[in-house]
DNA sequence: ATTATCTATAGATCTATAGATAATGC
DNA sequence: ATTATCTATAGATCTATAGATAATGC
């Protein structure tokens, strides 16, 4: 099982193919509800053909998160940025997913089963929000440093409650898009708490 | 196939026991995740016999979802409440869930499962959030009533944050317990909008 | 030679139903 | 008579492996 970028040209097009596909899945029926022979249909192959480019179904479910990780073109660096720049690149972030619900929804899919301890994408959430509070904690405290916030604001607490935000208001959109305005609600936040953290 | 309360006794006592241990499978698996074979071991008795009291695998999880909402004492009465005080007691929810990982657990799993449409839980998660916005709104108002609040505040868009931050704080707090301080988080964001709020 | 792909299949599940037997309580 | 419970089973899955054949590219 070469990886992608090992191998024949035609299989790593192959493997491409069968990660879009299988984020698809996934973001429709969660990990559990999702099976191989209905990727390998969506893919154009047999289920044993699946299973040479991805061993298991544990390994497909973490090769599609990091693929999505490394999809996201990262068009918004925190660490760049910094300060209430970077928490307006975070609503940005908010308007960006609310044009593209299937991905938003492999996230909400897959972290709602991922708390179960022994799920297979559970280490992976688990270091996913620990990068990103430690990302939004950094560039809080960048924030204080270039004069935007008040010195002695509690980062890591802020950071917990932006990436609190973010996740909660997707679920209530998914859940609901005709009633809840996911970017609006959270840029009215990112604006109150650019405010209330004003030196 | 009566309902809880009606039947023989041995029968009702019977289905309390199942819809306690279906809430723990539910909880540990997810809906998709969990088997009605593990479910009747659990509470007893034969998967058929299961099948006697809950006509389908749907139909139980819908009557466990009802019984998780009954269970509920409603110990926090935020319609009577009002203000300052129900956002208080909002906290004390968090803090007293942050006791109960398991039925947390249960909402998280299933929440996360049910933003995909056609899931048995999609319609129960709507409307149970539908209804919790409207609960907070309401209690948003009463503190505008009786001061606690200025006048002019979006009770709608805060409710969505407020709860928006419950459920996220739980996804971080199951997925890396360690980490993260659910309850003291989500007391200094009830802090600081009380604050903020202030007329 | 290595990689890609297929058919066939083992071996476990899973849900739901059929039909029989036992217990309950009017 | 109604309710509770069981065994047996139909009919669908599902994941993963074995083993064969075809395509790729050094």
């Amino acid at each position: 099982m070469p990886g992608v970028g090992q191998g024949y040209a035609t299989g790593a097009a192959r493997r491409e193919r069968i990660l879009a596909v299988a984020l698809l899945e996934f973001a429709e029926h969660g990990y559990r509800g999702s099976s191989l022979a209905r990727v390998a249909e969506r893919a154009g192959l047999s289920q044993a053909g699946l299973l040479h480019h991805f061993r298991s179904k544990e390994r497909l479910l973490v090769a599609v998160l990091d693929y999505r990780d490394a999809m996201d073109v990262r068009r918004f660096d925190l660490e760049q940025a910094g300060g209430a720049q970077a928490l307006r690149a975070l609503a940005a972030v908010v308007e960006h997913n609310s044009r593209v619900p299937g991905l938003v929804q492999l996230f909400s899919v897959i972290s709602g089963e991922a708390v179960t301890p022994g799920h297979p994408g559970h280490e992976w959430a688990r270091e996913r929000y620990r990068r990103l509070r430690a990302q939004v904690a950094a560039a809080l405290r960048a924030g204080v440093e270039r004069g935007d916030f008040r010195p002695g604001l509690d980062a890591e607490a802020h950071a917990e409650r932006l990436i609190a935000m973010m996740d909660g208001l997707q679920t209530q959109w998914l859940i609901d898009p005709d009633r809840v305005d996911m970017a609006a609600v959270f840029r009215g936040y990112v604006e109150d708490l650019i405010a209330a953290l004003r030196p």
